[in-house]
DNA sequence: ATCTAAACGGATCGACGTTCCGCTTGTCAA
DNA sequence: TTGACAAGCGGAACGTCGATCCGTTTAGAT
């Protein structure tokens, strides 16, 4: 075992391969910013500067794709959740926060919550990984509220997740604002 | 003068255009019913067997034939708004059992809220029809509901249906209920 | 019966996602 | 260094779909 790291599986990748998948996620990133998360294929891959089977031999589907450019942010929301749990007055203010939080991170990504709530098979990863990271946190929070009395009980977590995810989804129209209709809905939630 | 409506105007249809027209709105109610508002449209051609063209002809966009297909419901659904205003107790009842006639109308439509979420221009007319028609009585509705003091002051009429459409948009996921989020954000407009 | 413009249908085009296949190139052992 | 081989690659090709085009059919008027 001369590896760095032990636990390595004996498979590793061709360092090309390595450099393309890099050249991808910065191509995706900068491509999903411009045209939104719907950019079609090629033109992600002529950003890179690869073929389109170069995409789908790294990223089997769109949603693989998604799930590897947005993965830090998605993370840094869910560890934010006990953070905000800690560090605020109330479990339904933390809530509040949290929500703000996932809001903030929806309308800054063009399309993405209209492709989180497609249900195309393609987009099942997507769905999969969004949902098992932030479920539980939404969970854990909608519990403490509820536990002190704030909430309603029995709300299910990926049912609120869902209603915010569309919420900020396809805000074509310009008299729309997608953040305050999800705090009326919170507001909605509260129950002293 | 020999027409038999002396406001007719001179152009009118062949018979077999009108037949034709008549074909098609029913092969796309039956259509979209099957398999959503977004069916192709070679689909909604064979059942109503004409070319496709006929489709393009009769209704230029998609969201032309869309709008052909529910008019009278969504003329329903705005008539009952000053008929709810009347028959309730208080303005936000009448409200909030306004809002849930639209939610039911929504979600026995397959689709029919995201394509109303879309920014595709050829999604325009479909906008421009549903927001000319309901918004109106969403506001008559809503400043009803202001003027007793039942609701906030200033929220945009057009946003509050934004959300709901929104919200009952992509109920992939089984275990979301797009009826109870929509009354939790109409719980949250209620002020006393 | 004849004529003409309205209406028709299906071929066609372009955009897109996805797959396929022959070629290139990194890697490792000799 | 070199040779062999599999991993990896690029772009052509295919299927689907919306939209348009164009030669043909036909309703309705004369």
């Amino acid at each position: 075992m001369t590896d760095r790291a032990s636990t390595a599986p004996p498979a590793r990748k061709r360092a090309d391969a390595q450099r393309n998948e890099q050249a991808l996620l910065d191509a995706a990133a900068a491509a999903f910013g411009a045209s939104g998360v719907g950019v079609p294929v090629r033109d992600i891959a002529a950003r890179a500067g690869v073929g389109v089977a170069t995409i789908y031999r790294h990223f089997p589907t769109r949603a693989d794709l998604i799930v590897a450019v947005y993965r830090h942010q998605v993370e840094a929301c869910a560890e934010a959740g006990p953070a905000l749990l800690a560090e605020c007055p109330s479990p339904y203010d933390a809530l509040a926060r949290w929500i703000d939080l996932f809001v903030d991170f929806l309308d800054t990504k063009h399309g993405l919550a209209a492709v989180l709530q497609s249900d195309d098979p393609g987009h099942a990863a997507l769905h999969a990984y969004f949902l098992d990271r932030l479920v539980p946190v939404c969970k854990q929070l909608l519990d403490s509220a509820v536990k002190v009395g704030e909430v309603a009980p029995r709300l299910d977590p990926l049912g609120l997740l869902y209603a915010v995810g569309n919420l900020c989804a396809g805000q074509a129209v310009p008299r729309y604002d997608a953040r305050r209709m999800v705090r009326l809905m919170i507001t909605g939630l509260r129950l002293r």
